[in-house]
DNA sequence: TTATTTATTGCGATTGTATTGCAATATTAC
DNA sequence: GTAATATTGCAATACAATCGCAATAAATAA
């Protein structure tokens, strides 16, 4: 891996991306940074993010791109492959804790999967 | 809903979707037709299956849209919900006789369920 | 068969997401 | 501090998908 290097856009997104928790897309994620950082400048972190597994991409059925934190502490710990909400009212994307089950011969070599289930997340409903 | 008409590009589209069996993309659609349909009919169409029911859009982690008949007849049903396998070899993509299965808290509102595997195929497996 | 209604189409323009080339800048290691 | 090179900003680009509008064609009535 190509050696990495430290900068404040690379923090930035790491922080609004802990923060929030869910998947964001790169339009929500400069919105919420303070700083003012090029579009394809956040594209390019979050790639490489991608490439070195500490984020992870979803893409919805708007086509999109959304990137979330892999969680991987003890007690919050995400399963690799789970399913993602994403809200319509709230226009938020949520890591569920639901790991994707499936079976399907093994001449199938599975290299990515992207589960996404769309509607009303459970703050909005209660509304 | 709105009234629909009988037209050759309805016709090809279906004809298409019908003899693959998969799902494809308006561009794939649009070379295995003979005829000339201009881009954006054919999205029209589709779409217009997608709101009858007749089609099932599916969108893949490349972000493109793909459109496969809705398979209901005895022998061959397809789960309602079911995922789909995208190969990178042979560039297609397939409806898995495989349903999607989650437990959600009831707070959730379902609204669409958007599943796609993605590597390598049987078929480009065995090469 | 002809006339009328309006769903459908073609074309060009447009929107929106994401990427890329290149020069300028900033970080890391020496 | 200096050198090497990873990173950034900017503008241009690629691509999927949609939209407005005028022209066309399918379904129905006369």
């Amino acid at each position: 891996m190509k050696k990495r290097r430290n900068t404040p856009t690379k923090e930035a997104v790491l922080e609004v991306l802990s923060k929030t928790g869910k998947a964001m897309s790169q339009d929500a994620i400069e919105q919420k940074i303070d700083i003012d950082i090029n579009r394809a400048t956040i594209y390019r972190v979050l790639n490489r993010f991608c490439d070195d597994g500490i984020v992870h991409r979803v893409v919805a059925e708007d086509g999109k791109q959304y990137f979330a934190l892999c969680v991987k502490c003890e007690d919050n710990k995400e399963p690799s492959h789970h399913f993602h909400f994403r809200c319509l009212r709230c226009e938020t994307i949520e890591c569920l804790p639901v790991e994707v089950n499936f079976t399907i011969p093994d001449e199938y070599l599975v290299e990515n999967v992207n589960c996404v289930l769309t509607g009303t997340c459970r703050d909005c409903s209660r509304i």
